[in-house]
RNA sequence: GCACUCAUAGCUCAGCUGGAUAGAGCAUCGGUUUGCGGUACCGAAGGUCACAGGUUCGAAUCCUGUUGAGUGUACCA
């Protein structure tokens, strides 16, 4: 229900009709209860241009405004405010009709875009740890949030496929190879190794670099060896995407060499739109107000990843038809895009209509404020990361005799992965944030398991009660008044996460959500005896309502819910 | 040097286009149980929103400066 709009258009109907020529500001939530479910304060605002006395205006505004819907009451307070307070008829009828939609009675976008969403990401010459997580699971809940609201999501995965680092890599996997089958489990390790290798043996060194020279040049050998390493090293993160619940799959792969041979075209374009100039002998294009070129052919030839993310900005551009890319990637490459993007631009690669996008996210650090180490140690694997949440979950399940092994696992799962996605994802993207497997594996408070733990609350209570809910919703009370804007404001939320790319946004709702119904749980029993059948069944909805509006938040998260915990 | 981002309670963080007495969680202290799931609820305590100016009816939020931190600064991705 698009709350926000239906007050605004109100507002803006009473203007019409006191004449006040301008277009009102939006109204925005109460900051307190006693300051009624909205409030509007723009009256303050016209003072100047109008040349009156604030309260005046709101008077003004008040008088011409439609008492006979949405709005029951409103007040003026303080220098200006306009206090407004919903009819709870209404209300009731909204909640109803949003709990007998399989979407809530959330629309689907009018005018959908195709939208690039890429994100994850990860290099196959290495293992993913932490640091992989948000883009991976930041990308994915945007994704998932713009595909409910009705727009045509294209996810992305671009790997790191390509590059001199597989030559020694393949070089290895071969001579391992010779010996038995290698697992390939550990990546870190099998770098490291052949590293090593590279470094003490001349022969295998000279070796690694002739198998650079024929990936590149397409020999067929060596291609199926670096083929073989890229399918494991990918089955690797598939497994991780699996663990996170994250819907990556192999048709999202458009991996690095996929614009491989598109690259000599990328530079001939430039220069035949005459951006491209030589500058110590790369081939650059410089942009105004900037000293540092974007390098897209090195002197030695090769490319660089800005030629390959230019071509892959066509390629979305062109191919996918994106109105809208988004990039998922750490904040620090926030120069590297902003270049790259104007040099597409620039070039015509993307139309000028084409909305570029990075989703920069911050860095994430350790316990005493400093970045966290990818190399020489310190480096936490993300598998391991996500294992030992789950064992932590896993402990904490209650009654455990109740279920069986299998039915435990999943659970353990659902949960322990859901606090890290969680922790994680309430935290605004764009600021730095300090890595603890304390918060990570948090079952208190502000997480996740709070969330499940009211969803499963209320789902005791459905099956307790085990028949159909009938009747008409009644809005009691102050609080139940409070629980049902709320529950009626979660498409206002979903829209401005989706503008702002922030799933925490999304986090904060649920959270305010759960704990409301906490408290009308406290106060307001539904089951228990005394309670009349008219009460009981308008609460049993209200809790329902609730319970599908939590699943819905959680799934937009890529969080799973669990009905008893 | 230049550029970008940031600075809010003991700790970790919210605070949306400027609005009323700046909010959570954790930790600390106290209360609630013949419970529809206590992994909960209620309360207390905790703040010069880094500092100094400015803009205006009104600033944590916008502008300028200072201090401090992080990041990026041409042939890695």
């Amino acid at each position: 229900m698009k709350l926000k709009s239906k007050l605004n258009a109100l507002i803006q109907d009473a203007f019409n009709q006191a004449n006040i020529d301008q277009t009102p500001l939006s109204v925005s939530e109460a900051t307190k209860p006693e300051f009624g479910d909205y409030q509007f304060n723009g009256a303050m605002a016209l003072a100047k241009s109008l040349g009156k006395n604030p309260r005046a205006i709101a008077t003004d505004i008040i008088n011409a405004l439609d008492f006979s819907s949405l709005i029951r009451k409103a007040e003026i307070a303080g220098p200006g405010f306009i206090n407004l307070w919903l009819n709870p008829l209404v209300l009731a009828d909204f909640c109803e009709e949003a709990r007998g939609d399989a979407r809530l009675g959330i629309a689907l976008r009018t005018t959908p875009q195709t939208v690039v969403v890429d994100y994850s990401g990860p290099n196959m010459a290495k293992q993913m740890h932490v640091g992989h997580l948000r883009s991976t699971i930041i990308g994915d809940s945007l994704a998932n949030l713009l595909d409910f609201l009705g727009d045509t999501v294209i996810r992305q995965n671009h790997i790191g496929d390509w590059g001199t680092q597989f030559g020694m890599l393949v070089a290895y996997l071969e001579e391992q190879q010779s010996d038995g089958d290698v697992s390939l489990k550990d990546l870190e390790v099998f770098y490291r190794d052949a590293k090593k290798r590279f470094d003490v043996d001349a022969n295998f060194a000279d070796k690694a670099r002739e198998y650079v020279v024929k990936i590149q040049g397409g020999d067929t050998h060596c291609l199926g060896l670096w083929q073989q390493f890229i399918d494991r090293s990918l089955g690797h993160c598939e497994e991780v995407y699996t663990k996170l619940n994250v819907k990556l799959s192999r048709e999202d792969v458009r991996a690095e060499s996929f614009y491989n041979d598109d690259l000599s075209q990328v530079v001939s374009d430039l220069d035949k739109a005459t951006l491209l100039s030589e500058s110590k002998g790369a081939k650059c294009v410089f942009l105004e107000n900037d000293e540092i070129p974007v390098i897209v052919q090195k002197g030695d030839g090769g490319y660089l990843y800005a030629t390959t993310d230019l071509s892959a900005l066509r390629f979305r551009a062109k191919n996918l038809e994106a109105d809208r890319i988004c990039y998922v990637v750490d904040a620090r490459q926030s120069h590297h895009f902003k270049q790259v993007f104007k040099v597409a631009k620039n070039a015509h690669f993307v139309g000028t209509d084409v909305f570029l996008e990075h989703i920069g996210f911050g860095t994430m650090m350790d316990k005493a404020g400093k970045p966290f180490k990818t190399r020489d140690g310190g480096t936490v694997k993300l598998v391991d990361l996500l294992d030992e949440a789950v064992n932590k979950a896993h402990e904490s399940i209650r009654n455990k005799e109740d279920y069986s092994l299998e039915a435990l696992e999943i659970k353990a799962k659902i949960i322990g992965i859901g606090a890290v996605k969680y922790a994680d994802l309430s935290m605004n993207r764009e600021s730095n944030y300090i890595f603890s497997w304390e918060k990570m594996l948090s079952l208190e408070g502000n997480t996740s398991v709070y969330m499940l733990y009211a969803y499963a609350r209320i789902q005791s209570i459905l099956r307790k009660h085990n028949a159909k809910i009938e009747g008409k919703m009644r809005i009691s009370d102050a609080l139940e008044q409070h629980l049902s804007v709320t529950l009626l404001r979660f498409e206002d939320i979903l829209q401005r996460a989706s503008v702002d790319a922030s799933p925490h946004q999304i986090t904060s709702y649920l959270y305010e959500l759960a704990s409301l119904f906490m408290r009308f749980y406290e106060q307001n029993p539904i089951l228990k005896e005394g309670v009349d059948e008219e009460t009981k069944m308008s609460r049993l909805a209200l809790a329902d309502l609730t319970a599908k509006t939590i699943k819905q938040g959680l799934d937009i998260l890529g969080i799973e819910v669990v009905n008893q915990l």
